[in-house]
DNA sequence: TGGGTTTTTCTTTGATTTTTGAAAGCGATG
DNA sequence: CATCGCTTTCAAAAATCAAAGAAAAACCCA
């Protein structure tokens, strides 16, 4: 999941739009900006975003039907921004579908602050995830992502380099790493070998730099740099 | 599935935690209540609850290294509820893991919203519902649907799925598998290749995109994607 | 209730696909 | 230039899938 994660803005004020829109997007956020109910749930439902910043005075469609509509076929995070200020409206406005609820005037910060906590839930980074160079591996879905593309690996590739990737830096000898990865067996081949060479031609495509070294005489090792 | 969710509350003034306490059972919670960081966190850990309400000036251990603690295991919501009514205040408390920020004195009627709200995401068992993909699966009804279709699923094709559904992303191995899905049993043979074969030949009609894929060597995921 | 009917559950089997591992020759390196 | 590492090739092994049918359970109707 490393691309960026989209925001969609639903919000009539054109001013305060363009402000956050401005600010999300220095966060490193991909944005899309609405003005009225309709439009924003249509954008909603063709680009499925991963977290909706959503006004509740809308033109056309009142932003807690956008926020129903939106709950009726998805889990994903919406913050209501508005200027209502008293407990009925919060209780309506999060009880509609919403996560969480922020009243105007309010602090760009907090917005952000708010909008990183839901989304971190909501990316399986939250789980076991383990980042190397520029790869992210996320160990419950067994998924090897660079630049939010996956590359596919078979079992033993992905152990192989789970092994590197948990302990950056530390060079392991063959007979090591034969037996985290192939415990079962009785050594004597050039398994690691050819798998190290198997890991390297899906992982540094392109003469890009090289990811796991050979340590003459020695091993192999994963660096970062 | 069917007990009340659990609700730890980490609080040490007396008077709050009660009232808070007495709010949440009302709302047929079951709570836990703790008056400082050191047993609210021991707490946490023996007993998994669905949601933390967590006050940050607290005796022995504070507030937010309470939260953080947490968070380094489990993606349990938390609700900080604090005095503290600054911008960096909440930025903070955010970004050391809690999912909610109130500021005292708060409406008792907001905080029970937000609970709900958090509770929903994570335990679909408040609503009932569980939405994965484009599926919705009733867990009451046992029943799902797509496009307001209904699709017919048996018992234990429910129950696969199901445990599918509240996972999306993990990939389970079929012992883990045989191990929730067919307790009783003694595996040794290939049901839940078997079953994953009915699933994927009721939910993905047509050649649309693969709802599980198989994971050569390990076992099974569902992918949303 | 009880006997027949339908549905669900689970096993077996064999075809198909993918992964795995050994060997061998080439290439790089110190 | 001799050793160690790399890559390719290919056959064996393993994993998965789909189909078919036996066994069990659930259901229905008299």
């Amino acid at each position: 999941m490393e691309r960026k994660p989209q925001v969609l803005i639903v919000e009539d004020e054109k001013e305060i739009a363009k402000f956050i829109d401005l600010e999300l997007q220095a966060e490193n956020y991909e944005t899309i900006v609405t003005y009225d109910g309709v439009t924003g749930l249509s954008k909603f439902r063709e680009l499925n975003p991963d977290l909706v910043v959503l006004d509740l005075m809308l033109p056309v469609l009142d932003g807690l039907e956008v926020a129903r509509r939106i709950r009726k076929t998805s889990n994903t995070p919406i913050i209501i921004l508005t200027a209502k200020d008293n407990v009925e409206d919060k209780v309506l406005g999060l009880d509609s579908g919403a996560d969480d609820y922020l009243v105007k005037p309010f602090s760009i910060e907090e917005l952000l602050a708010r909008v990183r906590a839901h989304l971190r839930r909501v990316n399986p980074a939250v789980t076991g995830e383990v980042r190397v160079a520029d790869l992210v591996m996320n160990l419950d879905g067994r998924e090897v992502f660079r630049d939010g593309r996956r590359i596919e690996l078979s079992a033993k590739e992905f152990e192989l380099l789970e092994l590197f990737a948990r302990n950056p830096g530390k060079v392991f000898n063959r007979f090591e790493i034969e037996e985290k990865v192939w415990p079962e067996y009785t050594g004597g081949s050039n398994v690691v070998d050819v798998y190290v060479g198997y890991l390297r031609r899906k992982l540094e495509r392109d003469g890009e730099r090289r990811l796991i070294h050979t340590v003459r005489g020695v091993g192999y090792v994963l660096r970062e740099e």
